[in-house]
RNA sequence: CGGGGCGUAGCUCAGCCCGGUUAGAGCGCUUGGUUUGGGACCAAGAAGUCGCAGGUUCAAAUCCUGUCGCCCCGACCA
């Protein structure tokens, strides 16, 4: 391809409506525009890369087994009335105004249309069908260029078993795939174990790439070998102590304490001696929860502890209840003090379980007690891993200490179940002649994710770092000093050699800009190898070659230059 | 859905508060000339219903109302 034919609108100046290093380098290095919010054209280079990293995928998906197919965008409501998803996606699935179809933001309905009409026997399991195709979904809110738009390109599987064993094979074996799409992609993931919302299912991982444009939040060990979301995460923090005497509870005045670092300083006692009060709301309950010392709670957990919503309690609400605020709560005594029609509730984090010889809040303004045994000296309904975790605790499985990271999410597979198959009646015969649903599990990867992800983290001040796996083109040949005719006529040699040995290569032939413009264009559209040809070397009988990703540059002879190109694109 | 910001030339933006020449700059584009190893220079040009609709006014890019679009934060996110 020739840069002067070519449709590479670059731009100078940073677009004001991009934030994210890779927005700004896509639309910078003409890869993308955008036509709405979240819907974006894709360019020359960038359909490019796309299609490397859809290759990529292609060979892996193929290695396992499965068999790509193609479906339609467009499909009937009615389908997914049937699976009540209508309702489960609400206004992210888009509608069309003049027929009764929708657009497919995903395809579990239209595989297990495919399944129920023509899969009725456990020996034409299992099956893996696959399809890399633009998804609609209706965002709320779409953001950071492609990462997260209201169309998009995805490689989504969808695997049909006829045992549950089966469904755990098939579901290894993506996971597999997955481990080597990425690695080949060159990107850095982890896996994380994660809900499965409202795709419904028995379980269900995310692959993960750590970047600061990730909307999830991750808690991940030295090695990334333990992930998790923040939500769920956990570490090994030790318990409060338990003393072998539970000393006689003590009510101290502590005035004008509000934190817990302000009363561990004025009573002198180390953090894990305090209990701390924090009041929500499940549903209409008001909730004690206790935690040692600083620790966050955790709301998510909390939600999953109850069962049900949780809010922070309004500090109005909770004075007319307790009779003390915010700072002065805790479990001694509480529910003797307060409406017994308010059935206040008391957790406890795990850290807390057992615990004595605490120091909590007397629901009285500006008074302590101290030496509470939790088991002695009130009730807890139940202890629960509450706790928000912090950054440097251990992980888990002693993988080392836990750093805390935004990450992207790029796949996601899905133990699906029986779920589908019973809504529209996906069913087969077994061994024994007897009818069951088939099981089924989707396997999905952002195709525009991997290409974001791998530009957000492989760039610098001057524009993309290509990895060869997925650069849109392996070499950017350069002609400087175009008025000579030597660089010319040596440049198009090239070109035409280069080609001819299969090597990808994009010509920047222009003859109207100057060589600090063609090599700005170089640096920011980001090719792995840069390969200049010069007047001055070109004398001595000379090509140089820039690693874009290191800066080196080296010279190597005109006559050996293909061999040569050709032995870079193999280490 | 809540909060904030922005819509003026292809791009980045000034002008708006405080209404009043013919609406500007830089980049890009066209033509001619000079340049050519890190986003060159000179000259001459083309390019805008100031997002849209209504209102106030002798007069609106500027003030008011509505509306549409875009970006950011939050909520949401198979």
């Amino acid at each position: 391809m020739r840069v002067s034919s070519g449709f590479i609108p670059t731009v100078k100046e940073t677009p004001a409506d991009a934030v994210i290093p890779s927005h700004q380098l896509m639309i910078r290095a003409g890869m993308v525009r955008a036509l709405a919010a979240g819907v974006y054209a894709y360019l020359p280079l960038c359909y490019r890369s796309f299609k490397k990293a859809m290759e990529i995928i292609r060979q892996e998906m193929d290695a396992i087994g499965a068999q790509e197919l193609h479906l339609p965008a467009l499909s009937p409501i009615e389908l997914w009335e049937e699976t009540g998803r209508v309702k489960a996606f609400g206004d992210i699935l888009f509608h069309l105004k003049n027929r009764p179809l929708v657009l497919a933001p995903t395809h579990e309905e239209v595989i297990c249309w495919l399944a129920k009409n023509h899969i009725s026997s456990y020996k034409e399991m299992p099956q893996i069908w696959y399809q890399i195709q633009t998804k609609f979904r209706n965002e709320p809110r779409p953001r950071s260029g492609v990462l997260r738009g209201r169309q998009f390109i995805m490689k989504d599987s969808y695997s049909l078993d006829s045992t549950w064993n089966g469904l755990d094979k098939s579901y290894d074996l993506h996971a597999q795939a997955y481990k080597k799409i990425f690695a080949r992609c060159g990107l850095n993931f982890f896996i994380v174990g994660a809900s499965s919302g409202a795709m419904g299912g028995t379980g269900s991982q995310e692959f993960m790439m750590e970047s600061n444009a990730g909307e999830d939040i991750i808690a991940v060990s030295a090695d990334n070998s333990n992930a998790a979301n923040v939500e769920v995460a956990t570490s090994r923090v030790p318990a409060a102590p338990r003393d072998s005497e539970s000393k006689a509870l003590k009510e101290v005045r502590t005035p004008n304490i509000k934190t817990i670092d302000q009363l561990a300083e004025f009573l002198t006692v180390d953090h894990n001696r305090l209990a701390k009060s924090v009041v929500y709301w499940a549903d209409e309950t008001p909730v004690l929860v206790l935690m040692l010392g600083n620790d966050e709670l955790n709301e998510a957990k909390l939600m999953t502890a109850m069962g049900t919503e949780v809010r922070p309690i309004e500090a109005e609400k909770l004075l007319a209840l307790t009779g003390a605020d915010g700072g002065s709560i805790g479990p001694v005594g509480l529910r003797e003090r307060t409406p017994a029609s308010a059935k206040f509730k008391i957790v406890a984090d795990n850290r807390l379980r057992g615990a004595n010889n605490l120091i909590s809040g007397a629901n009285k303004n500006d008074f302590h007690i101290m030496n509470i045994d939790l088991e002695r000296d009130c009730t807890i309904d139940s202890y629960y891993d509450l706790r928000t975790i912090n950054p440097g605790e251990e992980s888990p499985n002693d993988t080392g200490p836990l750093r805390v990271v935004k990450g992207v999410e790029l796949g996601h597979i899905f133990k699906l179940g029986t779920k589908y198959a019973d809504a529209l009646h996906a069913k087969f015969l077994d061994e024994n002649g007897k009818e069951q649903p088939i099981i089924m599990g989707s396997y999905g990867i952002g195709v525009e994710r991997i290409i974001a992800c791998h530009i957000e983290q492989n760039h610098d001040e001057n524009g993309i770092i290509w990895d060869k796996s997925l650069a849109p083109f392996m070499f950017h040949l350069v002609a400087v000093g175009t008025k000579s005719k030597t660089v010319i006529e040596a440049s198009e040699q090239l070109y035409a050699a280069m080609q001819a040995a299969g090597l990808e290569v994009l010509f920047d032939d222009r003859t109207d800009v100057s060589p600090g413009f063609k090599f700005k264009d170089a640096d920011l559209l980001g090719m792995p190898f840069q390969v200049i040809v010069g007047e001055k070397n070109l004398a001595q009988g000379k090509i140089e070659i820039k690693v874009r990703k290191t800066g080196e540059r080296s010279f190597v002879e005109k006559e050996s230059l293909i061999l040569h190109l050709k032995s870079l694109i193999e280490d």
